[in-house]
DNA sequence: ATTTAAACTGAGTGAGTGTTCAGTCAGTTT
DNA sequence: AAACTGACTGAACACTCACTCAGTTTAAAT
């Protein structure tokens, strides 16, 4: 991969998710980069391919970030686990600020509906996701850490909060870091048997 | 309000909420509704002005509906108030399914960067149900259905979570109506003493 | 030194955009 | 009947956009 095309990707990620998809020219991604605007179309055949592309590249971010961190990792219980995906998904979510950002874009899901490859790598990361948080729900089950109760489930409620709290904080609206601590002590007592 | 102003409104809050600002057409909505471009135009000063109106319109409604379901209605403890407000949010996020939509997009929080009136509208609406879920928390502890924690962080708490699960809903990435029963008892488990 | 292919350029194109405006028309006031 | 009003129209305007293409530069292989 030559430099401008990472140039290309590195700039349009920001662009993409700050401003949105139609609000981004190419014109203007060229002037940012310092690459001729035909030098876009050379790497990328359209500007929906940078997208999709930028969005593959995210997915492999995160999947395999999530599966590096846990890769041969050992928990006191569930309960810890729990707590480790939460902490590691906001640590993510900072780390990766752009993509994070592009990820509750709208455009992308409207892009899904009748584009296949934006559909699989959405659900791919969304999977991910939910299934770190539902094993980590189950052996908390197991080892008696965790109350019963539907894992897929809580799962699900507890990835819907810490992605509402990253919107509040994309959006200017709360500090998701200010809640942190509350944050785990609510999961915490959301699920103890 | 002549009818094809309402008209205008309706299928514009519609477009900008399913497909955004910058990808709806004055000629589309024009077409939709079939009111004259410049029609639209003699109503409302601009595209940013339209938008302006469709979110004063939503803030009242929003707000008003709020202050008009608890106005003089009491509930056995502060507990019960708390999950009246969670079922509230979500019965009006399905009742006005596009204002809730456009709320979640993007392009309406960088045009509160830099004009004052998306900004305070975005607010209001962010204040007012943040305060509901609050001054229900506020009341538990009185009461001692809810525990000791701090109030308005719980409530960003519960306001982040289902507003998240109106966004998984929205993105067609699970239903909310499904964990409606495990938020309830999850809201339970985090706030009892 | 020559060849070759990949990387890169930027002027150009045509489709589509938000907005303007001169003008029509039904209905009300003078 | 004349004057006026406000709602409405749609053609025209200036502008931006994604994308193309004929041509140049770069760099490695022969």
């Amino acid at each position: 991969m030559t430099e401008k095309k990472k140039a290309i990707l590195k700039a349009a990620t920001v662009l993409f998710a700050n401003k949105g998809f139609a609000d981004t020219s190419i014109q203007e991604l060229s002037q940012l980069t310092g690459v001729a605007e035909g030098t876009i179309f050379y790497h990328f055949k359209s500007k929906e391919q940078l997208l999709l592309t930028i969005l593959i590249e995210t997915r492999s971010g995160i999947v395999e970030a999530f599966e590096h961190f846990f890769e041969g990792r050992s928990f006191r219980d569930g309960m810890h686990m729990v707590e480790e995906v939460v902490s590691f998904y906001l640590y993510l979510a900072g780390l990766m600020e752009f993509q994070f950002l592009l990820l509750q874009r709208h455009f992308l899901y409207r892009f899904a509906n009748d584009n296949p490859d934006f559909r699989e790598n959405l659900e791919e990361i969304y999977n991910c996701i939910a299934d770190f948080f539902e094993q980590a729900i189950v052996k908390g089950q197991e080892d008696g850490s965790i109350g019963k109760m539907h894992a897929r489930k809580m799962a699900l409620l507890l990835f819907s909060t810490v992605d509402g709290l990253v919107r509040f904080k994309n959006y200017n609206l709360y500090d998701a870091g200010a809640l942190f601590n509350d944050l785990i002590d609510s999961c915490r007592r959301m699920l103890k048997p």
